[in-house]
DNA sequence: CGGGCCTTTGACTGGTTTCAACTTCTGTGG
DNA sequence: CCACAGAAGTTGAAACCAGTCAAAGGCCCG
């Protein structure tokens, strides 16, 4: 059975089946406990996730010392402070495995010399990249669109399966409002 | 003379000077009035921009008809609808010039060919959309973390040039508030 | 079975919006 | 070059969305 990075990647670029195997050495597979953490705000970012399984959510604390997740991480998905990453300087954010979690992570100087070696690869990421900038400007219309009422409304409704496995703290956090409202909300919804 | 276009790319990747005009052909020069669209809510997003000179910005227009700035673009920046660009289907968003500008327009199957041509160019839209992810995660984080007057008061000491240079109802729904309220904000800070 | 974390509920507060009226600026035509 | 119309910016009052704080109830896991 190949992995899931493969069939991701073979979904965007054609590369050739022999190359696989020496594409694949440049990663480094992880298993992860619940909560445990990938980066901590403060530090350099030296790797990209690619998530296998479980998944990832990215943090920070603010002045009151409390957590906001300002992005979540599922299966197929990539995950890295890019701006961290990008230069290789401290970053502010942290990456944690929510559950129990499979990820693979590329190091910087890997993925260069990946890239180098496979230039195609160029194609993949600038694919990823581009598609998580579309996510973006789509999640920042609808933050200026919506009241934090109807975000939690569309979001539920868009990803039910998610609503249910996350805990309502992070999913509150991560929808940039408080555990109270967010009770609140769930509360008018279902009388 | 070289063009901004042309510096640019140097910056980040290096292309064999002989290359260089090859490239340039693929993209079409734009000169632009003040408040000319080059895109229009519910059209496919069928190029990608590079400005050279003035300034776009990309909105939308909500449920109550008012104008929603979520995005400006100034020189040497790109600017698109990536989701419609992407899968070259009807978009959300429209793009115009607030000054009179010129850009480069990047036709999608201009860009596949010249991609196909010089995969070099790859590693550089790579980097590009890379760079706008990471401006994207901490724009978010600034979202969450302060509080909309924090957030023109920080806008406002790190692009002060910007902030002169913009009418100030963009600026408040680019920051996601009310023209009314910005300049209760500016009133505050000038006592 | 118990402790701690998560969720719920309610009262109070304040930042931000809305609406409407007024002033200032800008550009265009006479 | 002035006049004027429309656009942009300001001000103030009332209403509301959402945050804060505190306390109680539910539930998971050791």
């Amino acid at each position: 059975m190949q992995s899931a990075l493969q069939q991701h990647i073979q979904k965007f670029v054609s590369i050739p089946e022999e190359d696989m195997s020496g594409i694949l050495a440049y990663f480094t597979p992880m298993h992860l406990r619940k909560k445990e953490n990938l980066l901590v705000e403060g530090n350099v970012c030296h790797s990209n996730y690619f998530v296998v399984k479980g998944y990832l959510r990215m943090f920070y604390i603010n002045d009151k010392g409390d957590e906001k997740t300002i992005q979540f991480a599922l299966e197929n998905w990539w995950m890295a402070d890019y701006d961290s990453f990008s230069h290789q300087k401290p970053g502010l954010f942290s990456i944690q495995a929510v559950e129990r979690a499979e990820v693979l992570a590329l190091h910087y100087q890997a993925q260069e010399k990946m890239l180098q070696q496979y230039p195609l690869l160029e194609r993949y990421f600038r694919l990823m990249h581009q598609r998580a900038h579309a996510a973006s400007q789509q999640r920042i219309r609808g933050q200026y669109n919506l009241s934090r009422e109807d975000q939690y409304l569309n979001f539920a409704r868009r990803y039910p399966e998610f609503v249910q496995r996350v805990p309502q703290y992070l999913l509150a956090s991560f929808l940039g409002f408080t555990p109270e409202y967010l009770s609140e909300i769930r509360a008018k919804k279902r009388s």
